[in-house]
RNA sequence: GGCGCCUUGGCGGAGUGGCUACGCAGCGGCCUGCAAAGCCGUUUACACCAGUUCGAUUCUGGUAGGCGCCUCCA
């Protein structure tokens, strides 16, 4: 078990995970107003890979992504589709699990809905208006910032310029411009809302993460995580609600992921709307997006456009070149290769760095092609996949190709019986029949071998 | 305006006070009947200006440019 450090926002410092206990980590997800982008990818995967990597070195671990199925953007949406906002929030729910699915990466251990988190979220406010950190006016609740000391530890902002721009004209409501909203009264036109000891409403964004955290994960847990965006105001909200309402910490680290940087490229005809995550496996595959979105680190924004995506499938077309003469055979690793798998984990240990891990998987890709048959080098198929695996890429290794048909082989006989008689003209022409069906032929030291055509 | 981050070779992107990141693309070569795959080599890479230092891309200060948040946002 290694230690795994953690960059925490809030310190600035690198972090140790405690290996006593289960490390939660809590991950904002979207916010289900429209099929997620790229950009709402990345946490999925960021905090996805850590969790099955921080398994694989026998931490006990769960993960909660959430939806936030309760928003203005919701309301407003819908109401341009004419449909109802509960509609409008399943199907865009689905449509979350069915993009985030289809990046091979299986499921968070829990992805609790706001909508069915409502019973703790109306406790954790009932506990703050107990306590005093929160108010009700005008069937709307707010929380009291300046009851709560820490407010700002986490943004380092300093409270006196801020204000909560809780859009419309909630602000009359609030004794303080810095506070913000934990339950909204209904309004005319939102057709969802739910009993509340305040009046029927619905919670503000914030609460809702606070309840659910604490639902799954308990108070405090391991890891908070999302992107960069919501440090302020969002994360700082919750550290605020939560510690108050509870007297505890609400996380011990801080974890946030750079945007996704779109540019000029931001909605490119060519290819369609790849900025969206569908579209973007539609167009480039799954494991090319994941490649993509682990070629840099989580921490710095990343920028996004065909061309890094190119690359990134460019990149997943050496490894596959490779395991496919040098697949994992059950081989006993040679030093180099284990070696080379621990540099790959250590790399993932010292703040998840994956791009510095897949260093050492082209590293060692580079090596076994200088020196086929070093007995340091044995197993390096197995020990490649095993890397690939932890970063979401072990399907590299399945050729998921079918093999030659008998056409096919036919083909590649009559190949090389041509070029046993030197008929390269016949040779060539049988080749391009094989490019024809789909089929690249690669000769080799041990014979003529057929490869689907990328 | 406030807070914070960033600026690495054609592109993406790590990292370090002195030692080849890696990947992609280009060019040259090797291998191959040819090609593909692979291997080797490759054009002064670290925004600019000062400073600290024996030595800075890597630390400090400033300049220019870019980005994020400050309002819903992964």
């Amino acid at each position: 078990m290694r230690e795994v450090r953690i960059r925490d926002t809030m310190s600035g410092e690198l972090r140790s995970l405690e290996a006593d206990g289960e490390i939660g980590i809590y991950a904002c997800g979207p916010t289900v107003y429209s099929r997620i982008h790229i950009g709402n990818a990345r946490p999925f995967v960021v905090f996805s890979l850590l969790a099955r990597f921080l398994r694989s070195e026998g931490y006990a671990t769960k993960l909660a992504i959430n939806v936030t199925d309760i928003n203005d953007k919701i309301y407003t949406a819908a109401a341009e589709r004419g449909i109802s906002s509960s509609e409008l929030a399943a199907e865009m729910t689905a449509a979350y699990f069915d993009d985030t699915g289809r990046l091979g990466l299986g499921r968070p251990d829990a992805e609790p809905l706001a909508t069915e988190t409502i019973g703790p979220i109306v406790g954790m406010i009932a506990d703050l208006v107990e306590d005093g950190h929160a108010y009700e006016s005008g069937g709307d609740v707010y929380f009291s910032v300046r009851s709560f000391d820490g407010y700002g530890k986490l943004s380092h902002r300093p409270t006196g310029e801020m204000e909560q721009g809780e859009g419309d004209d909630a602000g009359s409501l609030k004794r303080d411009p810095l506070d913000f909203a934990l339950w909204k009264t209904h309004k005319e036109g939102e057709d969802t809302s739910w009993e509340s000891p305040w009046g029927r409403g619905r919670p503000g964004w914030h609460i809702e993460c606070s309840a659910m955290a604490e639902a799954e994960l308990g108070q405090p847990f391991t890891i908070h995580g999302g992107g960069s965006d919501l440090v302020f105001p969002h994360h700082e909200n919750e550290i605020a609600q939560s510690e108050a309402a509870r007297g505890t910490e609400l996380a011990k680290v801080w974890m946030h992921n750079g945007m996704i940087e779109t540019g000029s490229e931001k909605m490119s005809k060519s290819v369609g709307n790849i900025f969206q995550l569908s579209e973007a496996i539609d167009a480039f595959g799954a494991e090319t997006v994941v490649a993509y979105l682990i070629s840099g680190h989580y921490r710095q924004p990343l920028a996004f456009g065909e061309g890094p995506l190119a690359q990134a499938e460019a990149g997943n077309e050496r490894l596959r070149n490779f395991l496919r003469e040098n697949p994992p055979a059950g081989i006993e690793p040679g030093a180099e290769c284990s070696a080379a798998d621990a540099r790959f984990r250590d790399a993932l240990a010292d703040d998840f760095n994956t791009p510095r891990a897949m260093r050492e998987a082209f590293d060692l890709v580079r090596a076994v092609n200088q020196r086929p048959g070093d007995p340091a080098l044995a197993g390096a198929g197995d020990v490649l996949v095993g890397m690939l695996e932890l970063v979401g890429l072990g399907s590299l290794a399945e050729s998921g190709e079918e093999g030659p048909d008998a056409a096919a082989l036919e083909l590649l006989d009559a190949r090389n019986a041509a070029r046993a008689a030197k008929d390269w003209g016949r040779a060539d022409e049988i080749r391009d029949q094989l490019a024809d069906l789909g089929w690249e032929v690669r000769d080799g030291a041990e014979g003529a071998r057929l490869v689907p055509r990328a």
